[in-house]
DNA sequence: GTCTATATGCGGATAGAC
DNA sequence: GTCTATCCGCATATAGAC
């Protein structure tokens, strides 16, 4: 059937990620996928002929839910709403996060991923510059052009890198996991505090008591 | 004799780290290096009996040259020595990048190093503290203690991130490899600006006009 | 110290029966 | 669609001659 196809495929899907997620990808065969699901490595062979197949669907799973976020972030411009974006942001990079969390790994091993990749970067940029602009346009920061392309600059390069570096500094037992992409996004929104004017300072001050326990 | 044995044991190493850096850890083998050198996979085993320990020894010799590179960092006190101190470090992460390049493949595979990354990158941030309020205390900068622990982190996030976030962006063919670290140390050092005050202000803005181009 | 030859195991991928 | 069985290649690591 069909059917039973299909959700074949996506369990598949779904257990690839997670295991991905949780282990990183070159640790993660597709025997062991196939044993998580209780199926054989042939049948999985059936559904996708290589692991690069699995890798290249996740990764376009990746790109276009990343890439609404994109669009939505770029027509931001009150700084409540640039929280809600950086967090909705942060929440799809860590859903897919075994993406950047390894990126040499993925883009030696599947190199042609690597201009998507790049494009995706590129695009990021877009949207941040253009987030910048809008919360300049709208009172809330106030910046030149080099600024606002240092912040735009800043704001991918975080999203993009935090989880990679979070590895590196020793684990905080009272930090939830769940919890880990509101806290980037606090991070990440506290770039702009040098640029904040006017009332929307208090509204800074008010996430920063919020968010720093 | 040993004089030939040390210096077949540094030649692997050099190679190793070579390759590391211009292909990542995972995809050079262990015959590649013996392969490079011209000696026999078995001679290799003899000076280092797992690829661990080659892995292992060149991380010892990474933080060895990163730790002297932060404790120069804490003494800083003026806006000229924060760039070379910003630059120096670059270039002993440029040196060896597979180390950060690919952490996450890194830690997994050899996961002794965990505690010890972290504990680096925990200096590292003791020492950028230590950093930013020199800075303040020489009145360069004007800071408060929250906004200097920001500054802290935003400066060794980027330092430990900034060759793998490269990766994700458009090689420009006007960048020289070799200028890669100045260029990083610029951008980094563009986080203080907010922040400078005084006559500092004005080095920072030549600073700005060299490395902008 | 250096070599050749080889053991061992794993991961990706396939063939062909059911 | 799913299975079992298997091939192939590579990478780590070892044994033993020179």
């Amino acid at each position: 059937m069909t059917v039973v196809a299909t959700r074949t495929r996506d369990r598949i899907l779904e257990a690839s990620l997670a295991l991905f997620n949780a282990e990183g990808l070159a640790k993660v065969s597709t025997h062991r996928i196939a044993a998580e699901l209780g199926i054989s490595p042939g049948n999985l062979h059936y559904h996708f002929k290589a692991k690069q197949l699995i890798v290249a669907t996740l990764f376009r799973h990746f790109e276009e839910r990343l890439s609404a976020c994109m669009e939505a972030a770029a027509q931001v411009d009150a700084l409540d709403d640039v929280w809600l974006s950086l967090h909705l942001t942060f929440e799809a990079i860590n859903a897919y996060r075994f993406v950047y969390r390894d990126v040499d790994y993925l883009l030696n091993e599947y190199p042609d991923l690597e201009s998507r990749a790049q494009a995706l970067t590129a695009r990021n940029l877009l949207a941040a510059r253009s987030l910048c602009t809008g919360l300049r346009q709208a009172g809330v920061i106030d910046a030149g052009i080099e600024e606002i392309e240092m912040l735009a600059l800043q704001i991918v390069f975080s999203t993009t890198c935090w989880f990679t570096f979070k590895r590196l500094t020793p684990k905080r037992s009272s930090v939830a996991a769940h919890a880990e992409p509101a806290l980037a996004a606090y991070y990440t929104l506290t770039f702009l505090s040098p640029y904040v004017v006017g009332e929307a300072r208090d509204y800074l001050n008010y996430l920063r008591s919020k968010y720093l326990r």
